[in-house]
DNA sequence: ATTTAATATGCAACTATTTGCATATAGCAA
DNA sequence: TTGCTATATGCAAATAGTTGCATATTAAAT
């Protein structure tokens, strides 16, 4: 279970509410972590049960309280712990390859439209990646390094979003080249 | 909920048992369709339940039965219906970049070492792909046809599992770079 | 004026997955 | 002979994740 540690990586760079982390998500980790507000306020109240992390309330006019969650002492030896031990390699289960394999059943226009749909959200979120990238390779040499790791975690998005719109170029190609022969009997 | 349309793609083909489908995974779909074979079991229960398959029993001596499924008219319809309902884009969660980002809060060593660990596996899994993409490439060309599709899948696996490695590398020597320079000061 | 997005938190029900246990035989290796 | 792998199926408990609902304010957009 490692949205734990993905909450505690959050809160050990800087204290937060559940809505700052949800915002952490989406911005910074929620790239190769991702997690629903549901799943975060639960989990942060359990971690704050069993002593992982702490909370202060603080009240503000017309909106809910917060609640700013810090690690413990206690949560970051957790996750040191965490880190240490060895983690199986992610598996993957992605439904749009089963589709694909399963492509026959179904006319090719179904096939690639979809494609093309996932194709260009995977475009956007390499654009993204790049942009973040270059605010990266625009800091100053001394700036940069408190930021190395988080970059080469985004290097990963990037070479990731890169080979999936070369696969699928690759698809989209080889479905035309294919269409092209059929028709040619 | 795509176990089931996994199971069903795997049935569409070739009728057969929870053991025999637990194999396809692990050879077939498996490379894209992760599950355990108590998933897989439980799964068909309630599939057979349903009425998307159904199941002939097999005596054997000294083995238990074997339930032999294989899809119906209802199954396959639902298959059908399935793929041509939009998907979501595959959503990641991947341990590992959460122990890189939180790299600084242990020894370089941890880290290098698992990413060794995990690039041995992903090669591994590369050389497998490229076996079977020779495979499907010494077949003379009319009997490729039926495995078209699959092969596109293995495609997938193969651009991945090579742009898994060639992030490994750039991570690896970034962390060889960094070190000797802050050896030099 | 009305709707949408953002801020801020949470419960409940359901679905999916993992982990551990249970059974039983055959063949192969140390 | 002891353990490991393969064949073959399944239940039960626990954990993890999704979907739907609920509340309440402010600010910007239409």
């Amino acid at each position: 279970m490692s949205l734990k540690h993905a909450i505690l990586t959050l809160l050990e760079t800087e204290q937060g509410s559940g809505y700052d982390l949800l915002k952490g998500f989406k911005q910074r980790l929620g790239f190769f972590w991702n997690a629903s507000h549901q799943q975060i306020y639960l989990q942060l109240k359990k971690m704050s049960q069993e002593g992982l992390i702490e909370f202060e309330t603080q009240s503000q006019a017309g909106k809910p309280d917060r609640k700013v969650y810090s690690i413990t002492e206690q949560g970051h030896q957790s996750l040191v712990s965490w880190i240490e031990a060895p983690v199986k390699v992610n598996k993957v289960n992605d439904a749009l390859l089963v589709k694909l394999y399963a492509g026959h059943l179904v006319d090719e226009a179904v096939i690639k439209d979809e494609m093309k749909q996932h194709q260009d959200i995977h475009q956007r979120m390499l654009n993204t990646f790049k942009a973040l990238e270059q605010e990266y390779i625009n800091l100053p040499p001394k700036q940069q390094s408190p930021f190395d790791l988080p970059y080469l975690t985004l290097r990963k998005g990037i070479l990731g979003e890169q080979a999936w719109l070369a696969w699928a170029d690759e698809v989209l190609y080889f479905m035309e080249h294919k269409q092209h022969k059929a028709m040619a009997k």
